[in-house]
DNA sequence: TTTGTATACTTTGCTTTACAAGGTACTGGA
DNA sequence: TCCAGTACCTTGTAAAGCAAAGTATACAAA
């Protein structure tokens, strides 16, 4: 269910736009985010990625993480988006439509 | 005629494969590339950025270049793919599908 | 002749990012 | 008691795009 690995280089700077886009469909929290990515098809984003990343967002006041309590385990922090993180939410969808564009002229026409 | 600038966290990994797929389509230089780039709209992607890659995807046997003079200038180096780079050319494509649509489920549907 | 522009390739060092590896801690079942 | 599943965090490494600077050729303008 994991599907195949696309390479860490290929995520570099994607990886973090595809969050913020997760996170503007509803407020969730890093584990489940985890199996959202592995489900949609990114593959199975390792936790020492995933962590840090979340940790750097917030820091940089793109997202809002708040702790709630859980009874199944541990705490669970759930993040939300802050108006930087719309925008650069919407920032990075245009970027992206950009890019897939680009590469579209090359896996489709291109390939002959 | 350059167009809006990629981020370039978000072209690390792709921009090889972009390159791959583009020499597939026929041998070219690097400073041909620089302009192809631009036209397929990814950007003003920078000579510090093209002329290493090229070299380095040269050391790791995926492309074959070859100098010529040139009427018009200094001599040119063209690029055509080896074997391994036909491979990792469609491993790239291949690879490219899937992140493709794992982004689409963030950017149609998901956006409301 | 000299200067400048377009062409064409190369090198060095910096910054960012994904990741591996390891750690902490709570819940519930064997 | 032990272990698996859940849930989060930290440290250090490698890879890639890029800025900046350099070298060199052809050609037109001054």
């Amino acid at each position: 269910m994991a599907g195949e690995r696309i390479p860490s280089q290929m995520l570099k700077g994607i990886l973090e736009g595809a969050i913020l886009l997760i996170i503007r469909q509803g407020e969730i929290y890093g584990y489940a985010l985890h199996e959202k990515l592995s489900t949609l098809g990114f593959g199975d984003i390792p936790e020492g990625t995933i962590y840090p990343l979340l940790l750097k967002m917030q820091r940089n006041k793109q997202i809002i993480g708040v702790r709630h309590p859980s009874t199944t385990g541990p705490d669970r922090k759930y993040y939300h988006l802050s108006a930087t993180g719309e925008r650069d939410a919407a920032l990075f969808a245009q970027q992206w439509m950009q890019l897939a564009a680009a590469m579209d002229q090359l896996t489709q026409g291109g390939a002959l």
